[in-house]
DNA sequence: CATGAATGAGACTTCATTCAT
DNA sequence: CATGAATGAAGTCTCATTCAT
């Protein structure tokens, strides 16, 4: 530490391709990933253009490593969540819920799915990664959820595999609408009532006394 | 008539642009918008580049005609199903979802949607196009569905806007996973099941008579 | 004049080439050789593409038969004029000066030296065809005007070769002028004043008496 | 010192431009704007097609900028020139003549007009630019010229709009007819010829003292 | 470490020319 | 004779990548 000339320029270095990869997701949200230019992602960062190949060898490396920044913490973290949680199943699913629209709707990584949509033709490779450690990995996180609240009692007996994309699928749809739609003029979609709306739904339909809804 | 003379341009004015706009959807379906190049289309289509641009002005012209060509059909008929139903209302609702999701996964069209998220931000003129024609029209549809079981003492009170997502949601979620993820193996997301699901699903939560049911 | 099945068609097929090239005469002088598309031409004369291609191998040729026939009638006359004029010679000049002064400006094969200039480059055939049959001979013209003044003693001696540019220049000026940035909103230069104010200038300096007007 | 190590981009940016602008002038003024490459602009000024881009956005720029930079300094020595002279009228005519015909003649730059003419359809904005600050200053320099020589009683009383064309046309014409016939094999247009016939009869018009020249 | 000038493959687009009808 | 759909070479321009400084 005392030897350490510089501080500054140490921190600076090792901030750097966070630095970058952000600038660059700001870049592919507006544009998609083949109309950003690496001139514009290195200016929006900062830096010269050169000085991003220190950093990244291309511009597919870079696009991997902005998703992977994007993404792995959160899914982490809902991993963990889910695992812990000693409360309702209900409550549970509810928070999962939450937590991801928040994820997809309130921060600027919720343009990732989307640029995975756009370029998985492209980079096949990126969207295997994608679903491996992030669709996969949260589809089994939801879906280890109902089966808890099965096992508990909690929910009626379900499909849990085939239930996971009713569930998250409005959350997507949600995400793209507002990525896609709201900047072109179209009346915003509300998201509170569409979660309480989704939210209701699940919990008539899960509860494990519901009786089958046809007719007498 | 046993061996055609003359082979090279037999085929009527009338028809190429169709034959254009399907060879250009299947290119973009793979690879999107941008990455598809112009001669590819033209090999495609089985006609050179320049024939192209008898018919498209430029590539962003092709890329509406291509959306129009294999989206309104579509939107018109859904608006006429459901407008002249006269069954039950969860029939109703049901068929619209079946057929919707087999236009989304059983035709090329179904990958549209996903063209139009990739590019909405280097179009917005076909975004908005897309929503005025397309999303809007179909939520509406689905909207008044709801309000029709509403009405007719089949369905619950429910917000019907919030919950045109949720219903949507799901279908658009597995258009989306199949068109992505499938050709990078990954295990194919069972669309039946799905639609079982989240049909029964919806069958439980809206009808009329179901006891809310949450936590005593 | 019995048997002739359809007159009307007879003298359009020869009347074809001259409206071909008036046509093409018209693009030309708009934008120029390079500039102006064989489509264009076509539709100004009210033909189809391919039917060019039956009155002209291509558009090199074109542009030739074009300056052909908007330059060759012209000089012709003008030597046939000057060959058989009676009167004073400085009548004859004046006369020659004002009658290529409104071929210039007045005709639409006013801009045949214009199309010229700027193509010599590409067109060195071209080029050496016009300097043979129209530059050298109408140069050739006003010189042997200038000789038979000098001859018949109402001009000076002057160096007839060297005088000749002298007064064609300002025809020539006036003409690209005009053409060049009157279109652009330039005021438009007073030819009339211009032609007034030259042949008086030449009037005042080859009257043969006239005195030698600097100082010793 | 004795062999560069290092030849690859040596030259500074600031030496770039003109060096490109001159590559581009002699190109235009052997085959035309239109038929000029920029592939061969590049090869010409010893860099690739994409540095071009580095320094302007598009051919019209570039064009814009040889025009600008062939240009402006001459017109503007020749106004100092002229507000700056203090002996007879007719000397500083015969100077300004001179001098410009020298420009038209023995440089590069000469060429210039003949682009402008050219070009004028394509480029209305370059035409525009070119006739206020080059063609309308010159001619705006020599009526100057022609006032001072008639207010201090060293000219005889004259139309000097209408005479600058006079003035000027025949140098436009050597200048034309050099660039245009000669190198098709026309025999020379002998200029020095040409400038004493010219100025001699300028003289002889202009004297003060001149007698309105023809007999009764 | 960082820069930014330079590169060149490759994209879109134009248009003179051909040729089956 | 006339048409106009089709062609493909060639042009302008872009941008990911390199590398001397």
């Amino acid at each position: 530490m005392a030897t350490d000339p510089s501080p500054r320029w140490r921190r600076r270095k090792e901030a750097r391709p966070q630095e970058i990869t952000a600038a660059a997701l700001e870049l592919f949200a507006e544009r998609g990933f083949a109309a950003s230019r690496l001139d514009d992602v290195a200016a929006r960062a900062g830096i010269s253009k050169g000085t991003l190949y220190l950093y990244f060898p291309n511009k597919e490396e870079l696009f991997k490593a902005v998703v992977r920044d994007a993404v792995v913490a959160t899914i982490d973290e809902a991993e963990r969540l889910a695992g812990s949680f000693s409360g309702g199943s209900f409550e549970l699913l509810e928070m999962v819920v939450r937590r991801l629209a928040g994820r997809i709707v309130g921060t600027r990584a919720g343009v990732i799915p989307k640029l995975i949509l756009a370029e998985a033709g492209n980079f096949p490779e990126l969207a295997r990664f994608y679903h491996d450690e992030v669709a996969r990995r949260g589809f089994a996180t939801v879906a280890a959820v109902l089966r808890r609240g099965i096992e508990r009692g909690e929910f009626r007996p379900v499909d849990a595999r085939a239930m996971v994309p009713v569930i998250i699928g409005p959350l997507l749809l949600a995400s793209l609408w507002k990525s896609t739609f709201e900047p072109v003029a179209a009346e915003p979609l509300d998201l509170a009532a569409l979660l309480d709306t989704h939210l209701d739904h699940l919990r008539r339909s899960l509860a494990a006394d519901a009786p089958k809804g046809g007719p007498p």
